[in-house]
DNA sequence: GCGTTGATGCTAATTTTTTGGCACCGATGG
DNA sequence: CCATCGGTGCCAAAAAATTAGCATCAACGC
C-alpha cells in the first residue's frame, strides 16, 4: 500500500511539507517555507525534508548548487490515495455521493466548456464500467 | 475559519481519531480505539479525547455510565473543508478534474441507479449554476 | 586571492505528543 | 454490605516531533 499525502503515520509538518510538495510538484527548501501554514524557520524546514527523504516520501535533485525536492510517490497514486481516504471517511465509500458534493460544491463556478466535459467522461466512463 | 478534518494544526493522533468520529458519527473511546490504526493503549485514546475536547473539536454526551464522543464541527462543513483542501493540493481547485478522477478511478463499482442519480444531479447542477 | 552570499550537514535543545498508571466512583450482583 | 466491573479524571514519564544553531563548502564579485 503506498504512501498517501495524508496517510496516518507522518506527524504534521511532515503532511504539510508532503502537500506543498504535491501542490507544488517540486520546490527548493525556502520556497516550501513560505508556502507553509504558520512556516517555521528555514532550518527547520531543511531539518524536516531531510526527514522526509530518509523516510522515502521524498527525494531531491541537484539544481545546481542547491537541492530541488519532489515527492517520491508518483502524484497520481498519491491523488487516488487521498481521494479514497476522503471517500471512506466522509463519503460512506461512495464515489456517487462525492461527485454529488462536489456538484454542489461550486457548481457555479463551471464553465459550459466543463460541464460538457463531464458530460462526456461520465459518459465514456459508464460504457466502461459496464 | 472551521476546522477540518485535516486541518493542518491537529497531531497525528488527533487526526486519526477525528477521522474515526467523522466516519463513525459518534463513538466511544473504546470504539475509537478499536478502530484506530496502530491503536494504543485505551487510556491513551481517553486522553486524546479529552485533548480534542479541550480544542473543541470533539464534544461528549453522557450515555448511562459512559461518554460518547461527537466531532464538534458538523460532517457536512468538515466534509467540504477536506474536500477543498484536496481540491487545491492534487486538483488545482478544479471540481471537473476532480470528478473526472473518481469516475477513473471506480465507475465499475458504480450501479446503474448510481449513474442516473448521477446525471440527474448533473443537469440539475448545470441549470442552477448558470 | 579573499570576503560575502547562499546553500548544505549535523547535532543539541526544546517543546509537543503520546503513552500508561493509579485513584476514584457509580452500578451490579452475590 | 462488600467485591467487582466498567467507566472516569488526573498526572507524570517516555518518546517523538520540532526547532534552531553552528560549522562548512562552493560560487560569485571585487
Amino acid at each position: 500500500m503506498a504512501k498517501t499525502a495524508s496517510p496516518p503515520d507522518l506527524s504534521r509538518r511532515e503532511r504539510q511539507i508532503l502537500d506543498v510538495l504535491y501542490k507544488a510538484g517540486r520546490a527548493t527548501a525556502a520556497e516550501v517555507q513560505e508556502a507553509m501554514p504558520a512556516a517555521p524557520s528555514y532550518s527547520a524546514v531543511r531539518t524536516l525534508l531531510r526527514i522526509l527523504e530518509d523516510k522515502g516520501h521524498v527525494r531531491h535533485e541537484q539544481d545546481g548548487t542547491r537541492y530541488v525536492y519532489l515527492p517520491t510517490v508518483a502524484r497520481d497514486a498519491a491523488k487516488r490515495s487521498a481521494l479514497r481516504h476522503l471517500l471512506n471517511t466522509f463519503f460512506e465509500g461512495s464515489t456517487s455521493q462525492a461527485i454529488a458534493a462536489l456538484l454542489d460544491e461550486d457548481s457555479g463556478r463551471l464553465s459550459n466548456a466543463d460541464w460538457d466535459r463531464l458530460s462526456v467522461a461520465i459518459k465514456r466512463a459508464r460504457k466502461e464500467g459496464a
